[in-house]
DNA sequence: TTTCGGCATTAGGTTAGGCTAATTCAATAA
DNA sequence: TTATTGAATTAGCCTAACCTAATGCCGAAA
């Protein structure tokens, strides 16, 4: 055994799961973005990527590029497990809405112990992924949902005419957030690509009856599986 | 308005719940005893409660006597209230045992927002006790359980072959709060006083068709009301 | 090749919270 | 009156996180 691993910090764990998430999607990780991800300026998220890599969290490479190591991913996964534990406790037991659910769990997630992640989990039985479709780590099948599988796409890649299944929307953004839940364009609702305007950056769906438009931006954001 | 009230820090929290504490048992607030109580060097505590007066969270009188300021209290007020329905819920929700809850909730206390309490209530019924039998801040009643009243008193103030009831247990040691909980001393409990003997600083009891014997010291800190 | 733009990095500050090791005080007991 | 003792207080340091304002650096476009 290496030592008892110190507690990490507020700041360190959004570190880590900002690190996570980005690294979820494929975007590349560079100190730039950490610090305009969370709000913070650049001489701040260098000082605490440098504590990081000192610690053992993160590596940088020569690039600059900055990942998690092996200590610093399971210290992500335990604090993306709370964090998605939480936004289920509070959209399915203390019925808030989808869109705050995320900054609720913000806050909730640093707090949580393992015991209470796994008393969390028992109360909702065990589920697998985050309102917003997100897969919680340690859930059943986490290994497998980890990565976007061959057959879930973004949205903007849909071909127009196509039915789909919502999968994930994007999280952080509240008003999105909010526009998507009430136009149902959420985890396991289906809709239809009725038009894809590259040339004006546009998507236009049929959600549960109604059209609506969004960006290709935005839409590349949307994970779904064609029917 | 003075303007908008600066979010408190953790150890500003734990200050204010301890002064909280300390008050709502009588006990003369001192910043050695915060010291000690939330194991930093009085150094530290010093200036922790210098700061707090700074920002008028505090008081200090010329006897050294700290003391809440309104705006200090209504704080507190707010941090316990937090505490004491994640407690709650630990137990009766997660089953989490009694003399665990009280650390989960210090931890969980300080990221719950004021709607996540709201809603934990509703979950919890509106609870107006902690499980330890404290009374919840801005739950039914609250002003008036606040204080010990005339009916209820110490347990090492009743007379030997006096029936109590038990209705708030000390929290904080959880090496003692796990073996009242063992014995059934524990609210709404009933149990008979056998013995006071001061002499020897001993309390014996009867409870649930047992004898357990506990120090003078511990029977101050246990609330009951003779039946 | 030169010049920019985007980043990284450094320099120089700040505050909160911690610590240890004196030192000062005040009240009480001898 | 003088110790003794329990606090308060000061001095002096440290780290984590924040900030602004330079600089430095590198790759890519002109």
């Amino acid at each position: 055994m290496a030592g008892v691993a110190k507690p990490t910090s507020v700041a360190t764990d959004d570190f880590l799961t900002t690190v996570f998430r980005f690294t979820e999607e494929g975007k590349p990780v560079i100190a730039a973005r950490l610090a305009e991800t969370l709000g913070v300026s650049p001489a701040t998220a260098f000082g605490t990527v440098r504590r990081m890599a000192r610690d053992g969290l993160i590596k940088v490479s020569r690039k600059k590029e900055i990942s998690l190591t092996v200590e610093g991913n399971k210290l992500a996964e335990e604090v993306i497990r709370r964090h998605r534990l939480a936004e289920r406790f509070l959209t399915d037991v203390l019925n808030f809405e989808w869109h705050k659910a995320y900054s609720e769990a913000h806050r909730l997630e640093h707090g949580i112990s393992h015991e209470v992640a796994d008393g969390l989990a028992a109360l909702l039985k065990n589920p697998t992924t985050c309102p917003h479709g997100y897969p919680i780590p340690g859930s059943e099948g986490y290994a497998q949902t980890r990565h976007v599988r061959s057959h879930l796409k973004a949205l903007n890649e849909i071909k127009e005419g196509t039915t789909v299944t919502v999968k994930r929307v994007p999280e952080e953004d509240v008003e999105l957030l909010q526009y998507l839940e009430e136009h149902n364009v959420s985890p396991s609702w289906t809709m239809k690509v009725l038009d894809v305007a590259d040339f004006k950056g546009t998507v236009t769906l049929e959600v549960d009856r109604h059209e609506i438009v969004i960006s290709t931006d935005t839409a590349s954001k949307i994970v779904v599986k064609p029917n």
